[in-house]
DNA sequence: CAAAAATCTGATATAGCGTCAGATTTCTCT
DNA sequence: AGAGAAATCTGACGCTATATCAGATTTTTG
């Protein structure tokens, strides 16, 4: 399924075993750093310090410490298809309220894992960089294919008001999902819940895919 | 209504009118370059040539760039209260979809028209910045308070389910309306155009609101 | 175990940050 | 108008972090 794609440092070289773990272990301490501080306040000899080595050593994995965080986010977009799948579930009846909890649930727990780096790669997206669009293009494609698909059967079914175009409300939802974990701490400030949040993302995505009130 | 608030620079010092017009400027100079590129990539002598002055003249001003953009986001808030107005209009019969849609066009407008600061006021929230989470809670509060409002008269007129949470349901509203205009230039990726992107809002605005397909 | 390959690092030039003392401009008062 | 005071601006500088490269160190190979 997903061929081996061989590393290489900034000169092109492929990487040996000690150089892949130095390589993982920078990352790891570079997603460590970016939960702590934002991009800017990283020193990159921090990193190389947390892993025991010299900032040179960084520098000769990554361009810098956006690239780091590419990587980072390549590494998080691979949850995304598992995640996609949830959609399969079933959609008609009582069951179809605990299909839409599931996803939604679980897409907040990966948000909540990945919370520095989505949020960092989300900015830079939307500040043009293109390969930052390109990573979180990919990993929302999936999510996004998947709920206009359920739409467009809501429509088919005379259930979904053809007012609505599909991916529009796809990608609304999909926001909806991924702001949702960035906001639940100011959230608490006017009484909801993690539970509130969740139950009530999956039911405004429920109405909207379904049509169900 | 709003009290003169007195400048002050660095050292505590009030600001002539001198001083007001080049702290203007610095914040105009900023703004232009924080739309082209991202804060990491400002630099402060860059801010100062634009505005033909010298570096330590910014710093007279502004503890760092992110104190200027600061300043900038509480701008762009003074235009909030204006656009939770929108939501006194009426929520009866068919005029109901087009307050919806006002609501969401004006909102979009207000984001195209500061995007960057925007974006860097929500990562920087997201990220823990105090400052920024609260130029952000008393943007956004006022349009919270609308959309729960509008959806507890929902719920007690017996239209919209209980089993959401009105502030919940307020805060995934307004993700939509602040993520969409950073989205549309992928959407178009899936042949979704900006009416569409407005309408389907509208539609989903419109539908957690009072209940309506 | 010696030579070759892979990996790491000390040293450094380069560049932007942020401060301060003092220069320049504007204002005030007679 | 013009001298002194206040406001505003800036040149110069010390400091910190970036990013590179030649060469040292470690690992692999035959």
């Amino acid at each position: 399924m997903d061929a081996e794609k061989p590393l290489v440092d900034q000169s092109g070289r492929a990487l040996g075993p000690r150089a892949v773990q130095t390589r993982e272990r920078l990352l790891e301490a570079t997603a460590e750093l970016l939960s702590k501080r934002s991009v800017r306040e990283i020193r990159v000899v921090e990193i190389a310090r947390k892993v025991g080595t010299s900032p040179a050593t960084f520098y000769q994995y990554f361009k810098d410490v956006e690239e780091a965080a590419l990587r980072l986010a390549e590494q998080a977009a691979e949850e995304m298809p598992a995640l996609a799948k949830l959609f399969d579930g079933t959609w008609q009846g009582k069951k179809a309220i605990e299909t839409s909890r599931t996803i939604v649930a679980e897409f907040i727990r990966h948000w909540d894992e990945h919370r520095a780096v989505l949020l960092l790669r989300n900015l830079e997206a939307d500040e043009g960089n293109r390969r930052f669009m390109r990573v979180r293009r990919n990993a929302l494609t999936p999510i996004l294919e998947q709920i206009a698909a359920r739409i467009k059967e809501g429509q088919a079914a005379g259930q979904v008001t053809r007012d609505i175009n599909a991916y529009a409300a796809a990608a609304a939802l999909a926001s909806i999902l991924e702001r949702l974990s960035a906001y639940h701490k100011e959230l608490e400030h006017f009484g909801v819940t993690r539970d509130d949040l969740v139950e009530t993302c999956a039911r405004i995505l429920l109405q909207t895919v379904t049509g169900k009130a």
